[in-house]
DNA sequence: TAGTGGTCTAGACCACCAA
DNA sequence: TGGTGGTCTAGACCACTAC
């Protein structure tokens, strides 16, 4: 009768109860005295494993209440958000990058209410290539209050993406995954038809209070970001 | 000089010292040890601040190595994957739901490859509603073998999402986003002009070795899938 | 081989909250 | 108010790996 030694190993008999409805879903499971002793493990290895499984979803844990069985587990999947080029390289692709648009310009309505800004924002727009095929187009408008030096930077070579990621870190932001038609402009860029169905990205970052940057990343027909369960 | 006392108030400042340059990109920090003791706390504390900073992709740790900051902060965004039915009422919608069909039948090549078998499987098609409008489009292919039960189930009522949540819990899946165009029978489902573009969410689950489902979800134009970075 | 992070232990105290 | 999870501590041993 060898009980689960480390806390990974209490972590998978807790998810095999789970799984083999040993432990239904919304039933209570015993505390993390009693599952400590019947393990053989002290209390703060127990504490570990239940913990990491209330994170990804599987428990729910309460003082006092003690901990259940989540009723629907919820499913989380994790995107990483690479920076594009290394996207591109991930993928056995030689990037490529072609700035189209770097101005000061009054940004959309869209834009300034997601950002909260009135005034003028930097506007860049770019193609990001895959072997010389047009891969993504980058849309973005930054606050040059947030990003000191932005204005003498040169986007010819370096793209904003990974100007911004090595000079203002955000602290948070949202992001929304969508569909989208083709733009004329978007078509004539990445080689497709007008109104082709075009998977977009579009975040919004800031740190701490001060927003820096709305981008909408636009893919190329085919695409699909993909990720495990 | 009160430091910080518990993990998250060490967590904060390592934070805020990687934000501010202090400990800039690429720079190794300061072992546990000495920082359990700059900060008057148990190494056990500092550990558990900088393992999650590290699970969030803040720093990177090795053995013997010791701690770095990482080079690009790769974020990740975390999806959650509701119940569709969930999902509409959270928006603050009623849910409805009709299914199209309900059939044994030979899936399609890409379907079957997914799924790694080859026999028939039960297909499943329906559309989720919101507040009585088209909502998604599930399309659904199921291996009975892994669902016991499933060909005596009535998914007039309850929709097939539903059922297999509950049935036949996964242990692990792939799942894919991507925008594809309406093809003529969705855009009548869903009440749009054929090649609209879709967002379009593929999952493939299995529950160990056993391939359960390949399912297909197309929303219908203006949807998009939010989240905090 | 030595230094680092990874983990476990036994004990303790506290915050929370259902009963 | 008592039981639960959340957390901290001090110490220890281990696994890994750069040197």
């Amino acid at each position: 009768m060898s009980g689960p030694k480390g806390w990974q190993e209490v972590q998978d008999e807790v998810l095999a109860r789970i799984r083999d409805r040993r432990w239904p879903p919304g039933s209570a499971i015993p505390n993390e005295a009693d599952l400590a002793r019947d393990f053989g493990v002290a209390r703060a290895t127990v504490n570990r494993a239940l913990q990491a499984l209330a994170e990804a979803g599987w428990l729910d844990r309460r003082r006092r209440a003690g901990t259940r069985v989540a009723l629907h587990p919820v499913r989380r999947a994790t995107l990483s958000i690479p920076i594009i080029r290394a996207e591109i390289e991930g993928a056995g692709h030689v990037p490529g990058y072609r700035l189209l648009r770097q101005e000061m310009a009054q940004p959309p309505a869209p834009v300034a209410a997601a950002l909260g800004l009135t005034g003028p924002l930097l506007h860049l727009s770019a193609v990001h290539t895959a072997d010389k095929r047009p891969f993504v187009i980058e849309d973005r408008w930054v606050n040059p209050a947030a990003a000191p030096g932005i204005r003498e930077a040169d986007f010819a070579a370096q793209s904003a993406n990974e100007w911004l990621i090595v000079n203002a870190p955000f602290s948070h932001g949202d992001i929304a995954l969508a569909a989208a038609p083709a733009t004329v402009e978007e078509a004539a860029l990445l080689a497709c038809a007008p109104g082709a169905a075009l998977f977009t990205v579009t975040r919004t970052t800031w740190a701490g209070a001060q927003p820096i940057t709305w981008v909408r990343l636009a893919y190329g027909p085919g695409y699909a970001m993909k990720t495990a369960l």
